[in-house]
DNA sequence: AACTCGGGGAC
DNA sequence: GTCCCAGAGTT
């Protein structure tokens, strides 16, 4: 893309630019921080409602370093990838311990949960430095553009039509035509700005580029979660630190495998993870198994912090409680 | 370079 | 059902 392109699509995001609420001027480095970190594989209509109750509850990086791990666990619950917030809160600790972020990508990229996208992303939006970020968006846009296939040989093929100076401001650009206008399916070229520089449009097949992701089978496995009731109470447990779901409130239960247990459950939750589907049999037992819980009133569920996987298991067998005839 | 790691929105 | 999303960390 030509400085010509790059000033054509800046003019148009001056007018165009989603109005975000981690977009505020001038930009505060906690919340660009937070909000990339939150939109790392998730979308921006997911993140905004979740964003804006983090930043109500932890209002700075210092708030969010003093919490406790187990609230913001709870307060990630169900937006996915949790290994994201434990890197954040060991971030918080080291943003904090060390008086605030650092402001180059180069020291940005050492702390926990910053990569080479997020890294960039924080110093070229938050601290004005010219670093290149490049995520989904603005390889799709540059696949098209250049009418490459490949999507990492597109995002390098876009490192040099970052105008110096305005990295934070272009990155932005880009990302917002990516979603708007340069969408996956469907893109909206008569709407696009530089519709006559790109590759992919004069070919006549903007939606060919980039070439479709390789797709492999999902397994199935099968899980057993223990339900033990006591009065209005349910047990729960609390996940290993690391790995699947790690750190989260959570049924007991032991590894899930590739046979189906025979059980007699009172409920069965199918759910789908990136890279595996599930089926969890929710099995009524008289006591607590062995090991670390506690007792969580069925009726405040809602702030136990559970993972999607889990509310909608404890769902299903409030539900399988209340009518067991269609128990499965 | 290949795998692991969630969940939801849009279709 | 499918595809995709402001990716990072591990092996």
């Amino acid at each position: 893309m030509d400085a010509t392109a790059a000033n054509l699509l800046l003019d148009h995001h001056r007018d165009h630019a989603r109005d975000l609420p981690w977009r505020m001027t001038p930009r505060d480095p906690y919340r660009t921080w937070l909000s990339e970190v939150m939109l790392q594989q998730t979308t921006v209509a997911t993140v905004t409602p979740r964003f804006l109750r983090f930043v109500e509850r932890w209002p700075t990086v210092e708030a969010l370093a003093a919490a406790p791990d187990e609230e913001v666990l709870g307060e990630w619950a169900g937006l996915g990838y949790y290994a994201r917030a434990r890197n954040l809160i060991a971030c918080a600790c080291a943003v904090a311990a060390r008086g605030g972020f650092p402001r180059t990508e180069g020291a940005l990229r050492k702390l926990p949960g910053l990569g080479a996208y997020t890294a960039a992303a924080v110093a070229a939006i938050a601290f004005g430095e010219d670093a290149v970020a490049i995520d989904t968006n603005v390889e799709r846009v540059a696949a098209r553009v250049f009418g490459i296939g490949d999507r990492k040989a597109a995002g390098e093929a876009a490192r040099g039509s970052f105008p110096a100076g305005r990295h934070g401001e272009f990155a932005e650009a880009l990302m917002d035509l990516g979603a708007s206008i340069c969408r996956p399916k469907a893109p909206n070229c008569p709407a696009c700005p530089i519709a006559a520089q790109c590759k992919a449009r004069a070919l006549g097949s903007p939606e060919a580029f980039p070439a479709p992701k390789v797709k492999r089978v999902r397994p199935h496995r099968y899980g057993i979660a223990w339900w033990a009731r006591r009065g209005d109470e349910v047990w729960l447990v609390r996940r290993p630190g690391s790995g699947l779901l790690g750190g989260m409130a959570a049924l007991p239960g032991p590894e899930w495998g590739e046979e189906r247990p025979a059980a007699n459950a009172i409920a069965i939750h199918r759910h789908g993870f990136t890279h595996f589907t599930l089926d969890l049999m929710v099995v009524p037992c008289a006591e607590p198994p062995p090991g670390e819980g506690w007792w969580q009133p069925v009726g405040e569920l809602a702030s136990a912090g559970l993972p999607t996987l889990y509310r909608r298991a404890v769902e299903a067998a409030l539900e399988a409680e209340r009518e067991p005839r269609l128990a499965a």
